[in-house]
DNA sequence: CATAATTTGTTCGTATGTATC
DNA sequence: CGATACATACGAACAAATTAT
């Protein structure tokens, strides 16, 4: 046995949440077999030394996540969803990445606007600042779930009049930019962070508040090697792993 | 402006806990200038919409994480931790990858021990099923302050009989492999996710109870290709970011 | 088939923590 | 600093569905 499971004192999470996020954690973690059976309230109850009531508020939540089924009298059973790969490197490309993985793999334009590019955003394209640029917020799906919530800031704008439009047209950024005249692009380097979700961010990827997203920010470059895109992506933690590979 | 802060209804995390939340990303992120004044508590509860008491008791737990400093009449003032950037790559080696950010690094064993590698291990290794691998348990520290926790397994044992030891007396893993004939090594591929931390695991890096950990595993192969020492490594989200570069 | 044991589901009551005013 | 309303956590008891004997 694994041995006692002891949650110390809450510091501003309810237990019931921390057993969740626990339970939660061996699920993904592969420690529960898909369609296996879950130890019993009981059992749970005495494993993290709470009520049962506790235990019964955190698998509720799970339940709502569909990652648990319960059947009175028989038990609750794990219908754990398996963790997609994403892989980051200097010719990522969104779709081709998560292809075999996931059988429909779509974005969605959440909102486009033309505006003056941030001061951080201005000097990583090399633009003089307060430069027009397209900011876009977007989502992504895999297979109907929310994946990702990126803000992706493209310019100079006079560059790329049509980039949203296109891309609401095409559904493909790398498509969309071949027709502002980029043809191929890469990417320098990646810098992946982690925290929370804020709570607009959890309400549109469908999670739970205060879920951990990893975040990836990098800079795109042309065929020229000239910087025309800056990207912040958000990836729902328990839904991805991101897999950086030597080339 | 931002406009309004809304925040939803709990799930299970108490308010004062996602104020100070909140107000530590807009720290982190760089809202504040570091050495800047914070908003004052009546601002920042209408910001929030919340009472002056909830943002007080947010502001008490910043205040005793370090980041930031009340002055009796004048205010509170931002102390911005800079997060350290960790290399991601074929090469990367702990202490030369953070040269320059933070003056005094090392490392310290938690707890090592000789034992049959777990399944997935052995598999990744090549190694047949329960062949005996050195498993250490280590903190690593970057100007005092825990950065990461690993967990490494090292095998087979019998190649690797004092590893921990020299380990122990080196400080330094590079230098503690080429002791037992690996002279150099290189990883194939790092898989990168984030979750909380487990209370053990806030307890040993001294982290807020449910804060949030960047995970990254990877293999270790030598100046053979053969797989050697297969890792996990937390790093606290809120301390460091990673470095993904195309080499 | 009958009954007991197991497991989830529900309803009380009580004490404490959280948040506002 | 209290007074108030609501959420959290525990404990005991019982009902309902399923499985084992």
């Amino acid at each position: 046995m694994t041995g006692e499971k002891s949650l110390d004192k809450s510091g501003g999470v309810a237990l019931w949440r921390r057993v969740a996020d626990d339970i939660r954690l061996d699920i993904n973690g592969g420690k529960f077999i898909d369609g296996g059976k879950l130890p019993t309230e009981g059992e749970l109850a005495a494993r993290f030394d709470v009520n049962r009531h506790t235990v019964r508020r955190a698998l509720a939540v799970l339940e709502e996540e569909g990652i648990v089924r319960a059947e009175q009298g028989r038990g609750r059973f794990v219908h754990a969803a398996r963790r997609l790969s994403y892989p980051i490197g200097r010719r990522t490309r969104f779709s081709a990445g998560l292809a075999g993985q996931a059988s429909d793999v779509h974005g969605e334009i959440l909102e486009y606007r033309i505006e003056p590019a941030p001061l951080p955003i201005s000097k990583a394209l090399g633009l003089t600042p307060a430069t027009r640029v397209l900011r876009m917020e977007s989502l992504s799906f895999a297979d109907g779930r929310p994946l990702t919530r990126a803000t992706t800031w493209t310019g100079p704008a006079s560059r790329f009049t049509s980039l949203a439009d296109d891309f609401r047209e095409l559904g493909s950024m790398t498509a969309s930019l071949h027709r502002a005249g980029v043809t191929d692009y890469t990417r320098q380097e990646t810098r992946i962070s982690a925290r929370y979700a804020e709570s607009s961010e959890s309400h549109q990827m469908g999670l739970a508040p205060g879920a951990v997203l990893l975040v990836g920010t990098y800079v795109n470059r042309d065929q020229d090697g000239v910087p025309f895109q800056y990207t912040m992506t958000r990836f729902a933690a328990d839904r991805v792993e991101l897999v950086v590979s030597a080339e």
